[in-house]
DNA sequence: CCATTATTTTTGACAAAGTCCAAATCTGGG
DNA sequence: CCCAGATTTGGACTTTGTCAAAAATAATGG
């Protein structure tokens, strides 16, 4: 994110000290959670509540700042990077969560070859399995 | 669901009534909530703990019986379908899920370009968009 | 620079979806 | 028919997130 204060004025935002904080939270820790990034936040300024931190990460995911992903079993973990369709990879058993190219070409796999009449605006893709740490592991 | 009782057996699970009438539930309503289950199965042998719901749910998931899916902002699904690799269009406004054959062929999506050495088992995709009942609504 | 007004932030209660645990009950095998 | 182990139940609890009202703050116009 090169210029936090900037992008909110952008998109009409009023700067605030929280917005920036969070801002530059998710631009430092992506694939943060909500509290990942009340914690990053505290440590920078000092305090937020957590009711702060879900109304500011709402508003810039509605404004298309920034991307929530919510793989299952897990909590919605925010990203800054934003319109490149990229997809992920979630390791089953310790949930580390890394950005991965989107495996069919650009604007990819929007679509489906029988979408019952669905109008499709995004596809959403997680693969799922084991991360080359925990195959360590488990190699026991 | 050809035999439920036979299922149950051929996976080394005792039969229970409550077991039974989870997997006939799943079978009859696909995409249905662990609630929406409850109910279901309340409506056919009269009561059933929540608890029991869950635990059933879980273990027909571990053995592969059924399949969990978890849309972001929508509680669990389970269906009956499983081993055939197919996806999810789901309908941002009223939540409607459809089953949709994979995009890319058989065994499909399963190759990520760059996999950063994880072991990936299965490549999970949801199709975001408006199904045609609220794109009618929209249209006002 | 100050007052105004709308927007944000905070606080605390609340809600949804699931899990944990111990006691009671039931299934399957001998 | 009985027993051991697995399952079901009920209730408390946890996690993640939202709602609502009051207090604080940012941006605007004078």
């Amino acid at each position: 994110m090169r210029d936090p204060e900037a992008t909110l004025r952008q998109h009409d935002l009023p700067v605030t000290a929280q917005r920036l904080a969070v801002l530059r939270a998710v631009s430092q820790h992506p694939h943060a959670t909500a509290d990942d990034l009340a914690e990053s936040v505290r440590a920078e300024i000092g305090a937020i509540s957590r009711q702060s931190v879900y109304n500011v990460l709402n508003v810039l995911t509605d404004k298309g700042i920034i991307r929530r992903i919510q793989p299952a079993h897990s909590p919605a973990l925010y990203e800054d990077r934003v319109g490149d369709n990229h997809h992920h990879l979630v390791c089953r058993s310790c949930g580390k969560t890394e950005d991965v190219c989107c495996a069919v070409g650009e604007a990819p796999c929007l679509h489906a070859h029988d979408h019952r009449g669905f109008r499709i605006d995004e596809a959403e893709v997680i693969y799922w399995g084991t991360c080359p740490g925990c195959q360590q592991k488990s190699r026991s």
